[in-house]
DNA sequence: CAGAATCCCCTCAGATACTG
DNA sequence: CAGTATCTGAGGGGATTCTG
């Protein structure tokens, strides 16, 4: 059972600021691919250190993909969700329902932490 | 869709350190039930500290009922899994499937964070 | 464009000591 | 027994500046 180890892991990271939101916007891009800026552009206030962090530590997961066209000036790089990273939205979900069933209620949103989501 | 907004605090205080595994010391009990001590006990390495401050967390979010039984000496107080509560054990299942299915080459557990699980 | 490097603050969690 | 109070160190994340 010892499996429980890697949920542990999974849950510390996933709540890291910015992680599912990003995660979202790549499940929301064409082909589940979207490129560095354009995620940027899609989560204001979240800055260039963290969310290069962030697709980091996903790569390192295989929760996605980096693919960076190489001889383009300037660079372009893409990230692309695996079949993984994929499987993660579904729990994602997973959390959604559960929210919805039990948080309706719940507190309205801090502004800063709040975005629209395609779930 | 603003909902997304509750999903996003709910993976942000899961994945404070110690949270779901408290959870399933609970859900573990009898009848989803679990003495302060009990859980400490059970979780090796975590401090009064911590475990007073995330049953806190967990009763505000309504995962956690909190019965003292007045009157005894000493003290005995006990902390139960709500129908929201046990909802989220679910969620946690969902997880722990995902993680099976992708992650079991995964690296070792660092000892301090693993634990076992009735999942 | 897609980052890396710095600085700085703030929260989290561990250790320890104390209490009704 | 079931906590609370205090101190401390490590890491997270924001703002800003720089670069191939």
């Amino acid at each position: 059972m010892q499996s429980v180890c890697t949920v542990n892991r999974t849950v510390k990271y996933l709540g890291k600021k910015w992680m599912f939101l990003i995660i979202l916007e790549l499940y929301k891009g064409d082909g589940y691919t979207r490129r560095f800026t354009e995620v940027k552009e899609r989560l204001p206030g979240i800055t260039a250190k963290v969310l290069s962090a962030r697709l980091k530590e996903l790569e390192e997961e295989g929760l996605v993909e980096k693919h960076v066209e190489a001889g383009t000036v300037p660079v372009r790089s893409e990230y692309t969700l695996t079949a993984s990273g994929l499987g993660l939205v579904e729990v994602i979900k997973d959390i959604k329902r559960w929210a919805l069933r039990w948080k309706i209620e719940n507190r309205a949103c801090g502004a800063q932490d709040c975005h629209d989501c395609v779930l």
